[in-house]
DNA sequence: GGCGATTCTGCAACTAGTTGCAGAAGGATC
DNA sequence: GATCCTTCTGCAACTAGTTGCAGAATCGCC
């Protein structure tokens, strides 16, 4: 539903290949919209068929041979008409409060393992987040208007890193050591 | 992947009809994890088929008569097994945060409105569980632990909303008058 | 220059979730 | 007692996302 603007932002970003892309979706655009590489693929193919996007011209185009794509006018529109567009945000389903539901009927056994691990997994991402906005956002500079934009996304991220390792502390500290 | 678990927790807590159980997914445990009837009404025939739920008899089992479901000891400790399992987070998919990416690149004209829309919902969303919080666990009684584990549960959603909420308030100051 | 590992692309088949519709039961109204 | 509306259940067809696998190109190594 996402993906393909999540497609024409990555390759306005910088013109690339399916498998570029699949990479730069493992980090960076990814973080926010997730996809394996089979997805980006399919995509990249709905998109060029829309004419949306182009391979860049390439001797032979055969199986297995890398393609690079890049976005054309049309694609370009497309992605700005989206931005202004009205979506209602979707349902949050969370496995994770679901389970603490669940265990508040049958019994927190077991659970107390999986939340520590969730908890690591949580503050790892937290981690490489501030590496990232140390990195690409020093405190100092003041930059340009898409990069207080892009900023502002990491900062979304790292906001909701804080949450869950605040949630699962507090969760952590009601279970009790035996749960 | 996690539905067949809500659909268990949801009927021990209170056995139900297929159509109960939608109105209960409108609220209660669908604030966690949303579902339309249609997978509601699909996933009960195959937990019956699996033994971990039976209707209660009922004397016509035809098309169009309301039917009971009840959890079976299977189910329950099917459900209590999935509470202490393994099960890595979801990689985070938000489309409002990839779109303010995409207004990095291609401009954020319109997104205010948008945004503003947004906040709007979240602070209602964000009222509802407040409301909710007071009636089912006010602050002087300490509840016994499955109301603890309820009360965790709400209280994520709770900090989820106001994350939202002060995430689109900065957004928008981020923004300026004409974004 | 032949061989094996890796890279890159993609097909096929699956599960999860959504949307549109429709039929039966039962109550409300005249 | 016929008609209409609502409730409840469910089928069918769709879109989105996932998993497993496989073929072609390429690169490193001997």
């Amino acid at each position: 539903m996402s993906l393909p603007y999540a497609i024409l932002t990555a390759l306005l970003e910088k013109p690339s290949s399916g498998l570029e892309l699949t990479r730069r979706f493992d980090k960076s655009i990814g973080y926010f919209w997730s996809a394996t590489h089979q997805q980006i693929y399919r995509e990249l193919g709905r998109l060029e068929e829309a004419g949306q996007i182009r391979a860049l011209p390439s001797p032979v185009p055969v199986r297995g041979q890398r393609k690079e794509y890049e976005v054309l006018p049309a694609g370009r529109e497309f992605l700005r008409e989206w931005v202004g567009a009205a979506e209602d945000p979707k349902p949050l389903r969370s496995a994770l409060l679901l389970r603490m539901r669940a265990a508040a009927v049958v019994g927190s056994a077991g659970l107390r393992a999986e939340l520590e691990r969730h908890l690591a997994l949580h503050r790892a991402q937290l981690d490489e987040y501030l590496v990232i906005e140390e990195r690409d956002f020093p405190a100092e500079r003041r930059g340009s208007e898409p990069d207080r934009l892009r900023h502002l996304v990491l900062r979304g991220g790292i906001d909701l890193e804080r949450f869950w390792v605040e949630w699962l502390t507090a969760a952590l500290e009601e279970l009790g050591p035996e749960g």
